[in-house]
DNA sequence: CATTGAGTTCGATGATCATCTAACTGTCAT
DNA sequence: ATGACAGTTAGATGATCATCGAACTCAATG
């Protein structure tokens, strides 16, 4: 994928419906907060929380660091895990672009 | 549901989650935005554009209503669909409430 | 009333996907 | 290098769901 820096991000058809996907899923979108919530998670953080077994977990931040929403690195033996805010806000703006109807210029 | 009138909405958990849903599938979005797009539209419009059976179309729109995303109402035979625009904003507003990370800056 | 045209409802089907267990890789300490 | 712990990968299974065709309801018109 691209948007590998901290720039603003544009998002592709493509990656627009893997974040799509990525959020309908409930556990994969409490995961989320839970990563949200800590500056850097690790995955055994996120066992304690969820009754879901690791295999489940480790899917679930594959998925979100496949739609970019997360960035994930390796610590030691750990994972770190990371929020893309700006690839959040990206899709949340892309959202109401083509969704939000005709009226452009909200605040009158 | 609640929220019928036009003001702010707040999401509860179930809806953020049907709301999700709905804008997972790709086709549903597609639908969403071409409801966006036209001030009020029938099903006819969208069986146009879109090469899927009318009882798909039908099982979509029904979807985005049960979210909340979209109002419908008869009009004679003819079915007028329209975004509401304050339940989109609440659901990228509620997102980003959730997994935006700790940064809150929420406007003073 | 009969017909056509718009949308709904009803199973059925095939695809996608969340979840599991089990086996594996890799890392740290002893 | 042996064991213990963190995470990954593979395959299986059950649930969810997008889609269809067909039968249905409702409205307009002749």
């Amino acid at each position: 994928m691209k948007n590998t820096g901290a720039g603003r991000s544009t998002l592709t058809e493509k990656q627009f419906g893997l974040i799509a996907k990525a959020l309908a899923d409930p556990r994969r979108m409490q995961v989320l907060e839970v990563i949200a919530g800590e500056r850097a998670c690790a995955c055994t953080k996120l066992r304690e929380e969820f009754p879901v077994s690791k295999a489940t977990i480790s899917h679930h931040i594959k998925e979100l660091v496949r739609a970019g929403l997360v960035e994930a690195h390796r610590e030691g033996q750990f994972l770190s895990c990371e929020v893309r805010r700006d690839v959040l806000e990206a899709y949340t703006a892309e959202l109401l672009r083509r969704a939000g109807g005709k009226l452009k210029t909200s605040v009158a």
